[in-house]
RNA sequence: GGUCCCUUCGUCUAGAGGCCCAGGACACCACCCUCUCAAGGUGGAGACACGGGUUCGAAUCCCGUAGGGACCA
């Protein structure tokens, strides 16, 4: 089993992709067959090796690996290779070979006109067959008068039925089936022709892409039936991913891009989880599934045929959890490098330090920063802070302070025994009395448990910014 | 316009004739826990697009209608 994950060359992988790519990952593994990375290299204006670099990155970021690539398919960019060209060439003219293309010389203005007084007279648009049996006299004038040539393929005129592994049976009726062009008048082929031709080269069997691929499936079965190919692969087509809009998921929807995902601090774990569950399931209470079981259950017989609108809601839900199952260490290090990306220069010491009391409350990495902010640089009050900070007074804080520096041992156990024999002094309930304390010392009503951060900032800085507050 | 695909709570979904006056999860609401925020616990509200059939019985099968999407150019 070859199966084969082919993402445009758009330079970034958006989540759609990235549910196709594990989609193919995960079939592919649980029948141990051969993963192929192979980038659609059709789009002239895009194809860079940034852009193979990009889609490549994120594939190992999400820790899909796959056998055998990057190939790239179709005839451009960097990758621009004339043999290629010659094979597609090659491969129109063995086609015409056998009546099953031909060459149009038809021009874009009379396509154009035409398909308009088809319109017009309440007909499909399409190819009218036109240049299908020009005579060899018409043939020649046109080659004489130096026209460009592109070349169509024959349909053949019957139904044909397609096999769909999600789907089922579809069967595309003759008279949707126009002539379509394979090979442009510039030599290069259309996606249809690259795809089914690379398809059979690379013994593909296995197709699994998106819903917009769907119709344009039968073509490229006729091709490969048209040129004797003995295994035509198996399609299966993944329902779409829709925007809150329930618009298809694309650029116009902005940060949908998984680099983006990567930069906001999602671990690939929750990524990759939440994306196996948009449009499969795989009982009817499982949410929370580890790549080896992803890869154990994974059936395409339970994808589902619907869209879904991806819900960054639920994705969060999910990060949080597995930033709370993970491991410190690595976690830590992670955090280090997010806040300092957020320019606030920590000590990974700490941070480690910080980590376990930091883990539960957050559903992205990058919320970290709020978080641990005050333990790296000078906290400036925010405006509940300030006013719980003025309602509370002077006294407040400087018997905290007195309290605080007295201390024997600077723990969050000691630590907590002063803030409540401060609450007593003061006659306050534990919240009345911390909370603006907690103001001071971290500027916000809302942080780390108070101990805890306390005992992190040190006493040092903790006791000066009581001070200043009581001053 | 034609063809193909799709239609269960706001969202992701379970459901392949009786187990369903429809189950789970996220989000939402309430309560509990509690130093704030979370996390956790308990409970709540919330859906079978519509209309016809078939059947003793339909979310499940059939036919229509409506809506959405994709492709064709």
């Amino acid at each position: 089993m070859r199966v084969r994950f082919a993402p445009a060359p758009t330079g970034y992988l958006h989540v759609g992709g990235a549910r196709t790519a594990l989609y193919n990952w995960l079939f592919a593994r649980h029948h141990g067959g051969v993963f192929i990375l192979r980038i659609e290299d059709t789009d002239r204006e895009r194809s860079t090796d940034e852009s193979v670099q990009g889609i490549q990155y994120v594939l190992r970021w999400l820790d899909l690996d796959w056998d055998e690539g990057p190939a790239v398919g179709g005839p451009y960019g960097p990758y621009r290779q004339t043999e290629r060209l010659d094979l597609y060439r090659r491969i129109t003219e063995e086609l015409a070979g056998r009546n099953s293309a031909y060459p149009c010389y038809c021009t874009p203005a009379e396509l154009e006109q035409r398909r308009k007084q088809a319109m017009a007279r309440g007909e499909p648009p399409g190819y009218d067959g036109r240049c299908r049996n020009l005579s060899d006299d018409e043939r020649r004038a046109f080659e004489a008068e130096g026209r460009p040539k592109a070349w169509r393929f024959a349909a053949p005129g019957r139904d044909i039925t397609v096999p769909d592994l999600v789907h089922g049976e579809a069967t595309f009726p003759a008279s949707d089936i126009k002539d379509f062009v394979i090979l442009r008048s510039d030599g290069t082929p259309t996606y249809l022709l690259a795809a089914a031709v690379d398809d059979w080269k690379m013994e593909v069997t296995h197709v699994l892409r998106g819903e917009d691929l769907h119709s344009s499936t039968p073509r490229q079965v006729l091709i490969m039936e048209a040129l004797g190919v003995e295994r035509v692969p198996q399609y299966a087509h993944l329902p779409l991913l829709l925007g809150p809009d329930r618009a298809p998921l694309s650029k116009r929807h902005g940060s949908v891009s998984v680099e983006w995902f990567r930069e906001q601090g999602f671990l690939p774990e929750a990524l990759v989880n939440y994306l196996a569950l948009l449009g499969w399931s795989y009982d009817d209470h499982t949410e929370l599934f580890t790549r080896d079981q992803l890869v154990e259950y994974f059936d395409l017989a339970r994808v589902a045929r619907n869209p879904a609108v991806f819900d960054p809601e639920k994705l969060e839900w999910m990060n949080g959890h597995y930033i709370r199952e993970a491991v410190d260490e690595p976690l830590a290090e992670r955090i280090h490098e997010v806040l300092g990306r957020a320019g606030v220069d920590s000590d990974l010491e700490t941070v480690r330090l910080a980590v376990p009391v930091v883990k539960e409350r957050m559903k992205t990495l990058s919320e970290a920063v709020g978080l641990l902010r005050f333990l790296f640089q000078e906290v400036e009050p925010d405006e509940k802070a300030r006013a719980l900070i003025e309602k509370a007074g002077p006294k407040h804080f400087r018997l905290a302070a007195e309290r605080l520096s007295a201390l024997s041992e600077w723990t969050s156990e000691e630590i907590h025994q002063a803030l409540d024999g401060l609450a007593e002094e003061l006659g306050l309930s534990r919240t009345k009395a911390w909370q603006p304390v907690r103001a001071v010392v971290t500027g916000s009503t809302v942080s780390p448990p108070l101990p805890e951060s306390i005992a992190l900032l040190g006493r040092e800085r903790t006791v000066a910014r009581l001070e200043a507050a009581a001053a």
